[in-house]
DNA sequence: GCTCCGTGTCGAATCGGTTCGATCCAGACA
DNA sequence: TGTCTGGATCGAACCGATTCGACACGGAGC
């Protein structure tokens, strides 16, 4: 491997020489830097990586941590992965992509044997085990996803308090006065992802101020499972006249669940989920939704991680802690209630 | 940071010692290998990455090269992802993702600053451009994807050729002489997705032993377009009695399809698709199709690729391509042609 | 009593960069 | 003529590990 020592002694001049003609650090003479510049084209040198992280205690690397938990819903999770990587990359920085199971051990080893200069960490939990980690790095890091406690980190969120009343407010604007909400499989909420309750807290809220009834219920995260809790709140509320899903699983399900039943959307009952665009259209998902924006939340992570890192030096910025407002995609999939023919949901056949 | 002169401060020896006590190189006596042991606990040591690497030539990390190309199947790429990573992770090392759209750029990139001791390539095509470039990079790599030319890498790959002859015999037990085959979009085909043409080849040559009329054709990876692709197949072919399907979009835009068309599977058309089971639970797929095993074989590439860094100076071993033996997974979405009613498929309504 | 040997430890070199301080030199200025 | 200034370059130190060669010591063998 060729090295500056060999570009140095190509161009006829000093390593030190050669570092500073390369960096600019230091004026030189047009002459010598074409020289240098010249030898590393010609012997085709690229720096060692290891080496300039041992000189400059920077490694040019983002630590990603994805954790892969039960019940995760893994495409939503490559579009964070997506947007964080190439952020990443647009601003100079790779990727170390961890997706141990044990998460905090996972942070520990990267950030104490300094493989990177900062982390984003996804999928963040309401207590998660993984922040006094890494508010005692030296590095610093950007969470997807709202903690209970976000001092020292900066936070980037979907609104879900305001998905869940837009939602609510949307169907009530189309007459509807009684609705299911479908949210993520219990292991979820268990696990701290508050973004659950955060969602059905405020539709709930939102929907006693609209005068509607709200049932409330858990889905799983798979088929067959998540098909028979569909069947099942339908039957067992039959005047619903509509659904809310806060669980990519349960969307992905209905549209069998529907046909099993002999239902149509909108006319016999309309839906709202909530799950990205990009996720939509792959899945051939008909139904209006609430754009989760992933990608845009990763985006966004890294470049306020990128901008922590490089002014580390400088008085601290001011933490953030930033929502994304919501915004509700129409496919159609709502109208208002009553088109249906007998109003009640049709059976499955058993 | 603390580093290993601390440690042998705390200790009472010299850095080298500490180093031979750490690494268990030379014999240590008992006495100070504990009085070592204990500074490192006492004082949270971690060996820093970057002079490691510097020292050793080795970064304990292996690059995963994953490009996403515009009709690219996310969910499939992850599972990949996850079967590289975690492998790696069980064997020590850790994963550089690279989601570059110049894949060729950035595998220069990480080889010559010597980031990484080796690399994996996922989505290799026909005629791949990274290829040279690891071919002459001094780290090893392997490649999931069969590319034209194997020499000197390690190759793993799905046995796409007896997959379609597996779906075709298949159909041909059950007693259908008609089939329909929707593949991946043409683009993959032209950028050299080479496993579109293995399988589709293999299946019109077994259909030619068997007798069946075998139509084909190329689908979208998009709603709606996938789902207007399939309705006028179905259209153009209404005495074919199954449908395989070697396109995950089309798999998921399916259900809806049939809905629309009232049909039933397996009366009234029987379907295979080629998918890993993973998808087919998450997505509420319920046909049978062929393990396309994403993780199986990031995982084999990963251990073939570590086993080839570690000894890499050794007589080198003779490098491999392996075929995983495509398997169905019944789901019963297959039946004998003929149980439908009226002898061609219904129509969607307009 | 002397050499020989194995065990345990240390000092110094090395990996490949960056960066600080010093030096050299030419031109400006008093 | 001497001093000052600033541009261009070099040498050496440093980052934090690993590793080679040397050496001290105590016991075995002659």
């Amino acid at each position: 491997m060729v090295t500056i020592g060999d570009v140095a002694r190509a161009a006829g001049v000093s390593r030190s020489t050669a570092s500073y003609a390369l960096s600019g650090k230091r004026t030189i003479s047009m002459e010598v830097r074409e020289r240098v510049n010249d030898a590393v084209r010609e012997l085709g040198y690229t720096p060692n990586a290891g080496a300039r992280a041992l000189a400059t205690s920077q490694t040019m690397v983002i630590g990603l941590l994805a954790q892969f938990l039960e019940d995760e819903f893994a495409p939503a999770m490559l579009q964070y992965m997506l947007g964080v990587s190439d952020t990443a990359r647009e601003l100079g920085y790779d990727i170390l992509l961890v997706t141990e199971a044990d998460g905090a051990r996972a942070l520990r080893r990267i950030t104490d044997s300094q493989m990177v200069d900062g982390v984003v960490l996804l999928n963040v939990a309401q207590d998660d085990v993984r922040l006094p980690i890494l508010r005692a790095a030296p590095q610093p890091g950007a969470l997807v996803g709202l903690p209970g406690d976000c001092s020292g980190l900066d936070v980037f969120d979907l609104d879900f308090e305001e998905a869940g009343r837009i939602m609510v407010n949307h169907m009530h604007r189309l007459g509807h006065r009684e609705l299911i909400l479908v949210s993520q499989p219990e292991h979820v909420v268990e696990r701290g992802g508050a973004y659950v309750w955060r969602l059905q807290d405020a539709a709930l809220q939102q929907a006693r101020v609209r005068g509607i009834r709200l049932h409330t219920a858990f889905g799983e995260s798979r088929q067959p499972a998540v098909g028979r809790t569909l069947h099942a709140l339908l039957d067992s509320h039959p005047s619903a006249t509509g659904l809310l899903l806060n669980n990519e699983a349960a969307a992905a399900a209905l549209p069998t669940v529907l046909h099993e039943r002999g239902l149509t959307v909108p006319a016999d009952l309309s839906v709202i989920g909530r799950y990205s665009d990009e996720f939509a259209r792959t899945f051939s998902l008909s139904f209006s939704s609430i754009e989760s924006a992933p990608d845009r939340l990763g985006r966004m992570a890294v470049r306020q991680l990128v901008r922590r890192i490089e002014s580390s030096d400088t008085a601290a910025e001011p933490y953030v802690v930033r929502f994304i407002s919501p915004e509700l995609v129409d496919r159609g999939s709502t109208a208002a209630p009553g088109s249906r023919r007998d109003g009640s949901h049709s059976r499955r056949p058993q």
